[in-house]
DNA sequence: GATGTTTTCTACGTGCCGTAGAATTCTACG
DNA sequence: CGTAGAATTCTACGGCACGTAGAAAACATC
């Protein structure tokens, strides 16, 4: 019933998207683990079984996509983050009825740079 | 310990939030439950006390203020709904290392009309 | 085929949210 | 005032998403 809108991640789902987007190369849980707790301030370490609970739960979600010939399985991203966040933003506007009064808001809020950069990128 | 961002809002939370967002002044309960009958299209109607209550949680968000001294107490939202969209792509765009990568998506896929309106805000 | 590894199954605790009755407080009106 | 009706607060339950992880099953390897 509820309208799934994109933006359901959870934090764990969250903090292992984070190194599967960081991670150059597809993943295996162990792995994946071990950057979880290297990224982690707290030093903080779920199980393994943990780990491959959430990454079912973001393949399900079609988040990830998992290689599984390969023998410990491998995680890799369906979509970088940039396009993730960009979807999500999209998504977002679109919540608002008046899109030109949200973006009229949204520009005044971004940084000089950022102006400069969005100029750049619509004469493009 | 979730990292309580603001994007947590529920079903219904939303769509009272929409009705106060609709309305050209402050609202009481019982008026918000007819208006959410009539914007809903099942016709499901919620009790009034759950109409307060989720009320009283949003109050509790900071998304609506209310006055207790008007008889029935009147609510209102503490922002526009364009400026909290606005806010809330600000936060989705801060979720990203690479925000100018993210801006580049974003605006790649915006309408044309939406290209020139941006346009225009960044150069006023 | 026995052993260590990897994966799947199953399940519990917690917190948010929709839901709303019960109890209480408040306002008018007679 | 006293009381009825209206409004507000309190309390609470059920469902669901998530973090959590053990138990069990499937695999690979020697």
């Amino acid at each position: 019933m509820a309208t799934r809108t994109v933006v359901n991640l959870g934090e764990l789902e969250r903090a292992i998207m984070d190194v599967i987007w960081d991670a150059t190369a597809p993943l295996a849980a162990t792995d994946l683990r071990e950057q979880l707790k290297a990224s982690a301030p707290g030093g903080k370490e779920p199980a393994i079984t943990t780990v491959m609970t959430v990454l079912s739960r973001l393949e399900a979600k079609g988040f990830v996509v998992r290689d599984r010939d390969a023998r410990p399985h491998l995680y890799s991203a369906t979509m970088t983050r940039e396009d993730h966040v960009a979807e999500l933003m999209h998504e977002v506007l679109g919540s608002a009825s008046d899109r030109d009064a949200v973006l009229a808001r949204f520009v005044g809020q971004v940084t000089p740079h950022e102006a400069e950069r969005l100029r750049r990128l619509l004469d493009a």
